[in-house]
DNA sequence: CTGTTAGCGCGTTCAA
DNA sequence: TTGAACGCGCTAACAG
């Protein structure tokens, strides 16, 4: 492996002038240029990442701190998390947590130990004013979930008139005995999407009732989305649709349904969100709203690289767009019941 | 941030000496052991890692690759890789390749580039002869598939047994027109599985009948395995039951045969492959050879992890055990039909 | 059992 | 525009 000694022997130069070429663009004559490149490319010489780090500090690595990785949600934005920072010369280190506060700890705790340059968290709970311990010091972006309420920057969707869109498109359909299937956990989306829900059925003069309003498990599990539907399924009077706040829910949801006999969409609608799950792989397909994870991770990991690198201010919080898909799973309410 | 002077300096002794107590458990007196261990904490001094990397000549990161990291499968191995290989303190430089030889050699040569120590390959075609020259140089470990031809080691679990497994059990059920949807892919597991279809078949005195192996897209599309579906069961005489080399495939095996009015397993037993796809979130739940996922991706991380550090000769070949999971979507053949 | 010392390869003053 | 030289923090001879 030839060295940047090396390859200033065989240019005739010193090694400041090699290192000056390869990083600022500071002020080398064309000539020497020309001979320290034809250098390298006979020594076919590339630079030690390690020195390089050791001297410039940094690691090179970026701390992904999620739940868990095999939840496809997670998985879509874990794969353009990496793609970037693969890209831009970051390796990833990849701390699952399994949702609780002290693994989160444990993890930033990495980047105390010089393990990592900056950090993405994948899905901080409201709440999060322990995290300002660690934005002081260390380059953080929190990705689909964040603290309002904390200054750390974050790009996610407008989870808030993501649900107002849904509503409005069931209203439109002539729904209004609507329930929704929220969750016990502490996200913001959870949080929003629970108001937009209210909100835009108020706007329409519809009162929400709590029976209505029910909570899956934290994780929103299949099994949890299937006994939650049953209750709200056994209201009288039944809601004609039900708005599941992700696609797993929807599921069981949807499974529910079909075994107390009810024909989904002609009985009840089903809507879920994310667009991750296996969609399409039932009939009816499910109407949901995407989110663009992929794209969510991209995003999250070049504003990062921003931070580490630009050390420049950087949009606190971006925005990225949804969409309602509208598939086979929602129809218009039956007007008689 | 303290650094070892520092602790050395605390606690009267010399850098080696607190070099040599972190490291080697080479021969330190138990009193300044003591001694350097309390500056330790008194500081509390954290060694320096990229000085660390820098000396030893390692990067500390393991190069990972796979055709992507969305599929559950892929997701599930590299949960179990990044839980052992962060444990152990190594990153992941996670590169996809979309099954493209071109991009499998871009990524290896991330290795030349000392962006990693050792790499973890997720999926290689059979005719890995290339991989040769990567593997003389640094450390490799193929995980699920391998080439048996290329002396690389590899963890999988025994695909010829599972579907040797299966067949026995379709047969005990009475079946003798069993198909197979297997894939044009080229990996090793896919032609074991199909040898084990063969040889079951012969062994048991039923003549193996081209109309009833037919061959889905490369990635176990849920779409071709439906399409795929439909043409066996088109087939006269129908085949009672038919195995797909994964569960996406069994999905589209079970949705298709609905649409022709077939029911399952009354009509055709269908039955799958890898348990993580969402064998048991529709009725009929599946029934599937389950793989150990999450500990291929462990083991494989161990196995790399060795022969990274202990330079030691390492098990070529680790073989994890297998399950078949009966479930719902399997039958006793009709007598009649 | 412990200390001294020489690099690992690179980036970056400071001088010229 | 270029070069000499130092040091990032640590490990590993080698000496004692």
């Amino acid at each position: 492996m030839a060295t940047m000694a090396d390859v200033a022997r065989e240019a005739g130069v010193s090694v400041a002038t090699v290192s000056r070429l390869l990083n600022n663009q500071e002020t080398v004559s064309p000539d020497t240029a020309a001979r320290v490149f034809a250098a390298i490319e006979k020594l076919s010489y590339e630079p030690n990442i390690l020195a390089r780090n050791l001297r410039r500090n940094e690691s090179r690595v970026i701390l992904i701190l999620a739940p868990n990785v095999t939840n496809p949600y997670y998985a879509h934005i874990l794969s353009g998390i990496g793609d970037v920072s693969t890209r831009l010369g970051y390796s990833a280190l990849i701390f699952t947590t399994g949702d609780d506060l002290e693994r989160e700890r444990e993890g930033l705790d990495m980047l105390k130990k010089h393990r990592a340059d900056g950090a993405i968290l994948l899905a901080t709970n409201i709440g999060g004013e322990w995290l300002l311990e660690y934005s002081t010091q260390f380059p953080l972006v929190q990705c689909s979930e964040y603290d309002p309420a904390v200054d750390v920057p974050h790009v996610s969707i407008d989870n808030y008139q993501a649900t107002v869109d849904t509503m409005e498109y069931l209203i439109s359909l002539g729904h209004e005995r609507i329930a929704i299937i929220s969750s016990e956990n502490e996200y913001i989306s959870t949080a929003l999407r629970l108001k937009g829900y209210r909100d835009t059925l108020q706007k329409h003069g519809i009162m929400p009732r709590n029976e209505y309003i029910v909570f899956a498990s934290r994780d929103y599990s299949f099994k949890s989305g299937k006994s939650k539907a049953k209750e709200l399924l056994n209201v009288s009077p039944r809601p004609t649709a039900i708005f599941c706040i992700s696609d797993t829910l929807a599921l069981g949801a949807i499974t529910s349904a079909r075994e107390l006999g009810h024909r989904v969409p002609e009985d009840v609608t089903v809507i879920g969100f994310d667009d991750v799950e296996h969609t399409t792989m039932f009939h009816p397909y499910i109407t949901t709203v995407a989110q663009p994870c992929y794209e969510l991770g991209k995003h999250a990991a070049n504003m990062l690289y921003t931070q580490m690198n630009q050390g420049k201010e950087i949009h606190r919080q971006v925005i990225l767009e949804h969409k309602l898909i509208i598939r086979e799973s929602s129809a218009p309410a039956k007007t008689l019941d």
